[in-house]
DNA sequence: TCCTTTAATCGTATATTTGCGATATAAGAT
DNA sequence: ATCTTATATCGCAAATATACGATTAAAGGA
């Protein structure tokens, strides 16, 4: 039974959870990093530096691309791919928003 | 064939990833605006806010739970629950670290 | 003691994610 | 035209995640 039920909430919820998700694998994590690191952008050398195999690799580019996390460009037989620091930055804005916010309303947690 | 291949990335990348997987579904996002909305802690008040069946909230409150993000203690025949400030804290601070960092090293992307 | 309330856990069905090899595609080089 | 390189995509297997009803457990009240 069950199927997802995650159109049940709001649209922002679904904005945050879709980043988190972006996010929740170590892999991804690795070639934010990669990409963050070297200012040009880069292809195939994200596969020689992280430990799977290059179908893993590129799965892996096109979850963050769907996510909005990075860009892509096709630069003859190879990709060029950066990181969308605006997404990024409004996703962490958005985050820091909510429970930043919240925090400073509520001074103690009470368990 | 492997199947997940975590343990194959630096234990940083892994807790980070662990915390946004924490996040990275709407529910877990909208109890975590319920119980930061109350700064009284709340049990299955969630239930009946939620647009999920009981045991479906207590198991995403598990998920929180074992993630760090929140605090449980049972009360009587209730479970009182809150955020873990402390933890969510170190975690923002790490992302924001991580890529705010990054980010100021690279003035721009390149594609 | 028995009943009610509250919440955790079990069992199960289905959906999604992760990973890899194989194959397809696209463009430059020979 | 053919070969090589760099990537994307397909197909599949295994692992996880999501959801729910049913059951269990724990404590207060009748």
């Amino acid at each position: 039974m069950a199927v997802h039920k995650k159109e049940a909430f709001t649209q922002k919820e679904q904005d945050l959870a879709a980043f988190a998700k972006a996010l929740a694998h170590p892999a991804r994590i690795s070639i934010l990093k990669v990409l963050a690191l070297r200012n040009e952008c880069i292809c195939g050398e994200i596969v020689d530096i992280l430990p799977l195999a290059q179908s893993t690799v590129s799965q892996h580019l096109k979850e963050l691309k769907q996510a909005g996390l990075i860009n892509g460009t096709v630069d003859g037989p190879r990709s060029c791919y950066c990181i969308n620091w605006k997404a990024f930055e409004k996703f962490m804005g958005e985050f820091s928003f909510l429970f930043n916010k919240l925090k400073g309303q509520n001074a103690k947690a009470c368990c």
